[in-house]
DNA sequence: GGAATATCAATTGTCAGACATATAAAACTC
DNA sequence: GAGTTTTATATGTCTGACAATTGATATTCC
């Protein structure tokens, strides 16, 4: 009941899935390289041009990448841990801003799956997390500061916070909820009195991760969702 | 520091780029039709093959869809759920197969991640979520099932009890966290004695958000991640 | 007049062939 | 032997064309 039966897709798209799911089955290893344009369009029975569009298409999902050139060619990518956030965080934001999902239920999401991390990060985040959260914390305090520079610490607060986890899985999983929701908090405006709170608390989280104290953490994460909440429904409300 | 710099991406990356931009942006809302090949190829100054491969790198993240005929076009497309949870199903399968990322720290981010739900799904999970569950329980438990079908039922099971939360947004950050594993957990092969541990505990779940009891859900939880990894541990150390 | 049918026009899908450009290896020069 | 030039091979891009699809329009028939 999919696509595959109703619409005979693309030659391109179905020459792509053929290659992805090459790829994903394991017949072809990292950094292998793929026949020539030229050979695979004699292999499909198609003209260059299609090929072309199907190795695009895998290129944009970062599975292979082209190099021109003699010794040239479409080889498999490594997939790396940037190329998968990065695409992450397109999904994400594109899916946030497209399916009216509430500010509710995106800080909910974003706070419960932050909060899975806490406990590990108490555990056994590195003095170089905490230097990153205080200075985070301190340029925040910074009377000046926009609110898009506000946001942008915040989130690099918060990864952070994720990041002390220690677990890069977790972290490529976080980057998504946490990143995809600035523009919905860039909607938030904060005032000079929201901004000291939210330092306050972003303090008690930093005092706690430092403690190895991860109840407390958590308590102080939890406050910061409320009242993140909160402000997001007063702007709702005033408008 | 990037390739933007080192590199001058390929024209059709820019142009994919420039018009992915312009969708996040929200100079392009859903539904809105792109001009026509030719006309976006007058626009960039270049040929219609090039805008070509630049909008099929947008058709493979979903994020324009194409159709034929007179009033056809490219599309931007609205990115629903199952568009999104298919990406983040391949990345992330992709992520955990090429980066050597190892039984340990993948399991130990999916349970972190899946504790996370367990408080809301105690709340909020409808008896349609306790069916679901009840019902890939008894599957498990038939005699002649194969690994793959255990694994898939497994896979099924923690679907119903992430959905169980009913927030959409933590259901699409999970399913890339739980399906990914599955081709980790298809190399564990599960004996009878092993199997009927993990359905007495998938029970205990079942069990405890029936009673919407969160913290005996959370320490079921706990002892499948041990013994999940204990498991593990066993496959790795007998080859 | 209305409905079925035929035609048309716009647009994407595919193809063939060509040239430009990048790059590493081979051949050549000193 | 080191440096330079040539060459082969691959991708990147362009031109031009035709096929297929599909909604809109005109036409025909009752």
């Amino acid at each position: 009941m999919k696509n595959s039966a109703n619409k005979p897709a693309d030659l391109s798209a179905q020459i792509a899935a053929s290659i992805r799911d090459a790829i994903i089955a394991g017949e072809l290893i990292v950094d292998a390289r793929l026949p020539s344009e030229a050979e695979l369009a004699e292999q499909f029975n198609v003209s260059r041009p299609t090929v072309r569009e199907a190795l695009k298409r895998l290129a944009a999902q970062a599975l292979i990448r082209t190099q021109r050139g003699a010794t040239g060619g479409a080889f498999v990518n490594h997939l790396t841990y940037p190329d998968a956030y990065a695409q992450q965080i397109t999904t994400s934001t594109l899916l946030l801003s497209m399916n009216e999902v509430s500010i509710v239920t995106a800080c909910e999401a974003r706070f419960a799956l932050e909060r899975a991390c806490t406990q590990l990060s108490a555990q056994r985040r590195s003095p170089d997390h905490l230097a990153t959260m205080r200075a985070e914390i301190f340029r925040q305090s910074q009377p000046g500061l926009s609110d898009e520079a506000f946001c942008a610490s915040d989130i690099a607060f918060h990864r952070a916070l994720v990041d002390g986890a220690q677990n890069p899985v977790m972290s490529y999983q976080l980057a998504g909820a946490v990143e995809a929701m600035q523009p919905l908090m860039n909607m938030i405006t904060f005032t000079a009195r929201s901004r000291e709170r939210i330092v306050a608390l972003h303090s008690q989280i930093a005092d706690a991760l430092e403690a190895r104290d991860a109840t407390q953490a958590d308590a102080a994460l939890s406050t910061l969702e409320a009242y993140t909440m909160s402000l997001a429904d007063d702007v709702m409300a005033s408008r």
